[in-house]
DNA sequence: TGTACATCAGTGAACGCGCGTTCACTGATGTAC
DNA sequence: TGTACATCAGTGAACGCGCGTTCACTGATGTAC
């Protein structure tokens, strides 16, 4: 689908406008592939309908465009995550909204997570911030021991193996659609029962989605 | 790295040979690289030593020599699984063994477990193959069950939780190296305590390998 | 034993394609005098 | 108010590259008579 629109230079001092809309068309190409090696520039420019060369006004190249989709994505993946988490009641609440909504996104934005977690860019690059989830799920763990919903243990650990296992339910999902898997939250609470000790609950509550 | 060694041609009756070549070469690219898309004929011609068109005496084109690969790579870890579970003494051992077969097969082989299990070709081709692991691994749960070394269930269910669960034991050591995890057996023992009911034991039976 | 022919295993030149990147450029708008 | 110049936002042609695939071919070895 090649666009064919019109465009006009925008004005002045608003040069970074088009940076804007090339990150979004590179973001959206790059959900859509799932592969960080099939962006192409080229491809970029068309989807905004500007000159190829064009991109070079606001990244130094292909690589430093992929660099950027990479970073504000995982800020979003980071907020929705943090938002989720902060309309949850309780430490437990607060945990499987974390999770959840993560995994939520990963399902939206497959394409995202798969260069996120799953492609071989950080042979080549430094991805180190993605390291942020690894704390932050431990904390909301060591946050449900210390409450008592939780049996004491190794908060980091239990937190790893829970990571461990929602990123299979979340990786399975994505690349093996024809393993037939159980409803996410139900598996979900499934780990979070088992992994972390958290007492099943019939009636979860489940935080608000934009869409619902 | 370009090989430049001189190949006179097979003798007559010995073509096939080429072929093996050929797959070799593919999959040993292709275990390099993880990403289907980068597998190029010609790469696969130069590293045999052969003219790019010779690959087409063999293979229809590029997408059936991936095929070919992706077959031959899942024959090998199914048998590969299969022959650790057959050496193990007991059910319980036989699940472990199935389990860390396909963990360490998939650690040897990133690139091929990444191509056979996170690539997007399952849109493109048919990998109904790759089903084969599923029902294998219920019936080793179930197993379990039978002799009462795992607490009774839903077989299908668990062996799902925990094919899950190590998927991403692997996925995640192999994509996210920055993260630090725990030694891949004590994980795998948690997981099967904590999601198949497996007892712990501290003195693990451990099948032999090749190289021990 | 000789020879014409068939078959086998593999080659080399050429095609059109999309790519990242470089380069000199254009055309509109603002600013100094 | 007029005009020269600077700046901004973006363009179009061109480069060399590796790719998948097609095509007509070559050279060695076997086989029928």
């Amino acid at each position: 689908m090649v666009k064919m629109r019109k465009r006009t230079s925008n004005p002045r001092g608003s040069g970074q406008q088009l940076r804007e809309e090339i990150l979004e068309a590179a973001t959206r190409l790059l959900d859509e592939a799932g592969e960080d090696e099939s962006l192409s520039l080229r491809a970029v420019a068309r989807e905004v309908g500007v000159a190829a060369t064009s991109v070079y006004l606001h990244f130094a190249d292909r690589d430093a465009l992929l660099e950027a989709v990479m970073r504000t994505s995982f800020e979003r993946l980071m907020k929705s995550v943090d938002d989720d988490e902060a309309q949850a009641p309780d430490p437990a609440a607060k945990l499987r909204a974390r999770v959840l909504a993560f995994a939520r996104w990963a399902q939206e934005h497959w394409g995202l997570f798969k260069i996120l977690h799953e492609s071989s860019l950080h042979t080549r690059k430094d991805l180190s911030f993605l390291r942020r989830v690894g704390g932050d799920t431990a904390e909301a763990v060591r946050r449900c021991m210390d409450a008592k919903v939780a049996p004491p243990g190794d908060a980091a650990a239990v937190a790893t193996d829970l990571r461990t296992a929602v990123h299979g339910m979340v990786s399975m999902r994505i690349n093996q659609p024809y393993v037939e898997l159980p409803p996410l939250e139900e598996q979900l609470d499934r780990f979070l029962e088992k992994l972390v000790g958290l007492r099943a609950r019939r009636q979860t509550w489940t935080p608000r989605r934009g869409a619902d």
